[in-house]
DNA sequence: TTCATTTGATACATTAAAGTATCACATGAA
DNA sequence: TTCATGTGATACTTTAATGTATCAAATGAA
C-alpha cells in the first residue's frame, strides 16, 4: 500500500484525504482496544476495501508506523498551544485533560508494548507523551499543586491511566463526553474518599 | 499441544507440574505487555522450547483460554477469603489493593478486548472482575468510604486501572514493591491535590 | 450528463506463525 | 547409578493473515 503520487489532474484529491484519515482514525481506535486485528478488521471498522489499506500505506507495518507518527502529532498539536498560553499549572492541567480525553486512542497507542521495537527509527515518539505528562506534573509538584512526597514517575503514570479509563469508559457508554474531562481531574485531584 | 494423560507410574508429576505452572505465568506477563507476542516470545520467556507449550495446550487459543480461566481463578482466591472476612469496606480496600497489585497481569489480562470473543465459553470471567470491583465500590459509597455523586462504574474502572498501573510500575522498576499498594490506596482515596 | 479517478471485491501469491512429529538429550525419583 | 519420563531442537506441514494484481462499479468534480 502506498500514497498515490500527485498528478497533473487532480479530481478529487480531497476523496483521497477524507479516505486516509477515516481509515487512521479507526485503525487509532481498532488498535487501540485490540492490537491483534487484523487489516480485515481494520478496514471493516473504516468501512473501506482491504486493497484500499494497500492503496494508502504499504503494509501492515508501516500503517502502524504510521498511527505512532500520527498520535504523536494529534498529541502536540492539543497539547502546545496550551503551554504557549503560559498558564499556570493547574490551568494548563485542566486544559491538558479537557483536549487529550478525547485522543485516548492517540494516547494509549503510543504506550502499547506492541511498538517498542527497536530500529523502527520511532521509539522518541513511545516516550514523548510521558514526558509531556511527567514534565506537567513536575510543574504541578512545584506549584505546589500536587503532593511534593509522591514519586513524579507515579503521579504521571496515574494521569497517563486516568486519561485512557476515561477514554474508555466514554467509549463503551459508561459516562458523558462532556463529564469525563472533570471526572479525570475531579479523580486525579481529589480521590474519591467521602468528605 | 495438551495436558499428558496419567500413567500408572508417576515419577516427576511434580516437574510437569512446576513447568506449567511457570509456563502460565510467564505467559501471562508476556501477553499482558504484549497481546501481539508470538509462542515462540512465550517459550522463550518461559525457558521452555516451543514444543513443550504444545504438551500442555492444545493450541494458542486454548492457552489463552486457560489463562484467562487461571486469571479469574487466582483473582478468586486471592479476594474471597477477605470478603469472608467481613471486615469493614475500608479495610476490605485495602486488602483488596495489597493482594491484586502483585496480580496484575492476571487483572489486565481479563480486561483485553482481544479476550472478547462470543463462543469461547469465558465471556462471563472478562465482567468477573469489574464485577468484583464494583461490589467492592457500592460498599464503600455505602459505608460512605467514597463520595456518593460519582458514578459506579467510574470509581471501578479507575481502581482496576490504578491496580494495573502499579504492576506495570513496579515490573518497570520505577517503584517498590512494597510501596505500590500504598500509592495505589493513597491515590484512589486522596488523589494528589496538596494540602 | 460525462468521465477521470477512486474504490471494493476477489482471485491469487507470499509469508510468518501455528501446529505436528521425531529423536536425542536432560532430568530426577527410585 | 539407573532408567522412565520430560523436554529442547528442529524439520516439516498447515493455516491465517498479509500483500499483489486486476477489473468492474462507484464517486463526484467539471
Amino acid at each position: 500500500m502506498e500514497e498515490s503520487t500527485n498528478s497533473s489532474v487532480i479530481r478529487d484529491n480531497n476523496r483521497q484525504k477524507r479516505t486516509r484519515e477515516k481509515v487512521i482514525n479507526l485503525a487509532m481506535q481498532v488498535l487501540a482496544k485490540n492490537p491483534t486485528a487484523s487489516l480485515n478488521e481494520i478496514a471493516e471498522a473504516a468501512e473501506v476495501g482491504r486493497a484500499t489499506l494497500f492503496r494508502y500505506f504499504k503494509s501492515r507495518k508501516q500503517l502502524i508506523q504510521e498511527l505512532v507518527v500520527e498520535a504523536d502529532r494529534k498529541l502536540e498539536d492539543a497539547t502546545r498551544p496550551i503551554i504557549e498560553k503560559n498558564l499556570s499549572a493547574r490551568d494548563t492541567l485542566e486544559e491538558f485533560v479537557k483536549v487529550l480525553v478525547p485522543l485516548g486512542a492517540s494516547f494509549h497507542f503510543l504506550n502499547s508494548e506492541q511498538l517498542h521495537s527497536e530500529g523502527s527509527g520511532i521509539e522518541d515518539l513511545y516516550r514523548n507523551q510521558l514526558v509531556r505528562l511527567k514534565v506537567l506534573s513536575k510543574r504541578l509538584r512545584a506549584e505546589k499543586v500536587v503532593a511534593t512526597d509522591i514519586p513524579l514517575v507515579w503521579i504521571a503514570a496515574v494521569l497517563d491511566n486516568l486519561i485512557y479509563t476515561a477514554w474508555v469508559t466514554v467509549l463503551d457508554g459508561d459516562i458523558a463526553p462532556n463529564d469525563a474531562p472533570g471526572l479525570v481531574l475531579f479523580s486525579f485531584l481529589n480521590g474519591f474518599a467521602h468528605l
